[in-house]
DNA sequence: GATGAATGAGCATTCATTCAT
DNA sequence: GATGAATGAATGCTCATTCAT
């Protein structure tokens, strides 16, 4: 019998009670630590379970397999990432290039924090890749982009407008998890984060 | 057996003879086939020489193990991409910036080509990501960019140049396998490859 | 993910190499010991691997699933004992009704032989109940009684002669089986065949 | 913990009060419903208990194990047809190969009700099959025949009766079960019931 | 009495790699 | 040199049953 080549990872039941969120909790950080201590093909329900000092049947009665932990795990990533990067691209107090220029910079610095997690959560990408929830990740992303784009670009068309926080955002994220997943010292990254700003700047300007 | 958290990739003897050259392109060709067509979790050993028309032993012979195999394949894409990219960034009869721009076409179009093929080397990254060899090419990439930067900003330091660089490869290449696994239609891929060269000529032009 | 209800059990590859046959033999021997000591319930591969002295990974060279075991070794059982009974029913030197007599008797016997690894396959029954191979093994019944009744009903219609095939069959099978899963003496298995010929040549000659 | 081969399976209290009457009625129902629906081998104590709306723990204080809710729902099952076949067989208002006739056409029609459900219960078999209890309805089931023996071979010895019941009880069981699994239209239920009720009397009256 | 979370042994199956032929 | 059978650890997941609350 062959398996399906993605996997349902809706989760099994809500955690109503507290007990449950402590549990929820408690594997999820224990996924974090398997993944960035044995990476993602280390990463398994057994291993999680111990960690976390319970049983399988326990890992099992909050999530229905192995890859609705990873795509947990990615989409809190996602929430928090969304917010901050979301708030700060609507901070009326700085001018729109400010924003996008501040906004690489604290993208840039999460993307680093927890680095093996990140990789090796990239690394599982196929696991979650084709879910349904990742879909409409992207849509809010874009609808935030969007947004932003009222502000910097005033005076182009909406189709010029979703062109740019296409590219925007892609470019933001692309060399973002790159610039995560090389390892490289602080500095490096928050100097490529302000050039990327920077650039990302220049092409604005010059197209708005 | 206990496996290596990072496998030993060097190839396992060096294919002198016509019969192995022979030999290791079936092989190769083999392990596209199956990257393409079952994914990187489906990519097996037995089913690469099955597909190639050989047995398990003889694949043996030619690659140390499985990670060296996907090493080859993704070593072989970096030199085809490398040499295109270079020659491009290398020609004279083009401004340097024109020169960027058609550069940064041609990848993203190579990228695009063989898409599900190149997500499964993508989701392969784990067994090779970290073998000397791929810090090598690294190297080779880089030296290629300065080069180009002297051209693109002459009036820069070294250090300058250097980091502009490491931005123009890293976010090249981050944008363009981004944009390449997103499989968007070719249009939309140019679209975004123009844009992108466009950024990185503001950017250079602003910084020299 | 969730499995077929019925999986595939063609087999892997056909054992054309002596030692695959012999290993195949082994492996089907090695079953019905696990059958027949540790009922259908208890039987999984990794024990049949282990009476068989053999690898699971071996195991599962030769059969695709556990399913493919079971269904062999009944395959193999139907294919016994139907040459038994359609060589007795064709055997022209009998009057039809003492055929059906002398068949009724050897199926009963036949069924009675190995009995633990009968109860134990018949349970293993929803594992192989659905596939085609046990469709045709019906079917080629179907031809043998059907050719049979020529002899014994001379007169009748094809459509009465289907009917008394199927329910002969019907009921030979029936409590045959039935008869065999009960454990009883070979004394009374004798008796009840004779009975269950006499029962079935009453019926055959109140219709002809 | 381990297994025993064959659980225990009397009950682990009699439900004397009405509430505890309801329950068992309730967790029986819903583990028929869980046997035609998903059949014998998704049969689980936590399925049953579910679409009882009760939970797990509620359904072990009236049966001990997942055995003795199948056996039960087999001895209701038992006890309904035996009542049913036993009063058919005992109605004086007709002569006793007829009451056979029908018994033998209202025991086939009852077999095919419910028909998902009685082959999953049949799967189950293994679990309830070695019960004490099993025995016992084989016992009273004899009984039963054996006084209609005593009407239709009144002129037959005791052990020629005895025998007859036998083959008469193991004969209707045994074919109708295999035609209700088989899952034929009714009308071809019908005339093999008509059909294996001849065939009985016709042994009858030549045993006679 | 009721609940349902927790347990963990058990199972089917895969696959990288070896090595006798 | 080529073969491919053999290995067996590893994996994801299930489920009967218990027991603290």
């Amino acid at each position: 019998m062959k398996k399906r080549q993605t996997p349902i990872i809706s989760e099994r039941k809500q955690p109503r009670q507290e007990r449950s969120t402590l549990l929820v909790a408690a594997i999820l950080e224990a996924a974090v630590r398997v993944l960035a201590r044995d990476g993602a093909r280390r990463f398994t329900t057994a291993r999680v379970a111990d960690v976390a000092g319970i049983s399988v049947g326990s890992l099992y009665q909050y999530f229905p397999n192995k890859e609705a932990i990873l795509f947990r795990l990615q989409a809190d990533e996602w929430e928090q990432t969304g917010g901050l990067i979301g708030g700060i691209l609507a901070d009326a107090s700085l001018a729109p290039l400010d924003r996008l220029r501040v906004a690489v910079k604290a993208f840039f610095r999460s993307e680093c924090e927890e680095r093996d997690m990140r990789v090796a959560l990239d690394d599982a990408a196929p696991y979650y890749r084709d879910a349904p929830e990742t879909a409409e990740h992207r849509k809010a992303v874009t609808q935030m982009a969007l947004q932003f784009m009222k502000e910097a670009l005033p005076n182009a068309s909406n189709k010029q407008r979703a062109f740019a926080a296409d590219l925007m955002m892609t470019a933001m994220s692309a060399i973002g998890k790159t610039v995560s997943e090389q390892g490289r010292p602080a500095a490096e990254v928050d100097a490529l984060a302000a050039a990327t700003g920077e650039m990302l700047c220049a092409y604005l300007e010059r197209v708005g």
